[in-house]
DNA sequence: AACATATATACGAAATGTCGTATATTCTGC
DNA sequence: GCAGAATATACGACATTTCGTATATATGTT
């Protein structure tokens, strides 16, 4: 599971990934439906967009019934995870990753118990 | 100069341009020939992606002479800041960036006194 | 001014990435 | 096995990026 930076910066230089990752880096743990509602985007433009990050490398799948839950994947290089983290430190507060995340917080009907980080 | 987490991805997701970026994270000042040279690719090639470089605000020039010296930009971000340094530590010795600070480091007649960092 | 060197831009072709929509798959409950 | 819910994949159209090559601009020298 070897990660470039080509690979990182590919995978990081598309908006609906990015805003996956970031919602990630905040909840550790994230079905599809939850990042759905939470982007507000069609549901089969999140499925694709998690299986690139998940051919990449930078996140992990686990099913739980009806339900895939995403994380970010936990054996990253530390470097790619610094990165991921200075990132998150730096655009939280902004639109739309600040919107993402007051959009999940008002999702009705969660799978599961809110898993925060 | 405001660099957006899109714009800052998108310019990192090319080879060249994430090389150039390596290269001068090392030396601090290098000229449109010393990158050409140390990458090992055509001028126009090189040209153009430090022209987009300078676009998202990543890179400043400085003309002297017939020579156009660029640097990192001294105003980035600091989010902006460590994301580059922690590339640049987690991927300084591995292929193509070792090379390309070899590649450099071996060129003749370089434009003025090699500045390291 | 003519010329040489370093760098920048223009242009179309080729490659790559993205999107919406339709359809498949996987699982649960009956 | 069937129906329904959650997720995944397929497909073609469209947009964006990249590339090589040709050419333009800028500066210094004579």
């Amino acid at each position: 599971m070897d990660i470039t930076p080509d690979n990182l910066f590919s995978s990081l230089a598309n908006e609906t990934r990015l805003r996956s990752l970031m919602l990630l880096l905040r909840h550790d743990e994230l079905c599809v439906c939850e990042l759905t509602h939470a982007l507000g985007v069609a549901q089969p433009h999140i499925s694709r967009h998690l299986a690139l990050l998940r051919e990449s490398g930078l996140v992990s799948d686990r099913r739980e019934g009806l339900w895939v839950h995403y994380r970010i994947h936990p054996d990253l290089p530390e470097w790619v995870r610094r990165v991921l983290q200075h990132v998150f430190e730096g655009n939280a507060e902004r639109s739309p990753f600040r919107n993402d995340a007051k959009g999940l917080a008002r999702m009705p009907n969660r799978p599961g118990a809110p898993r925060c980080a």
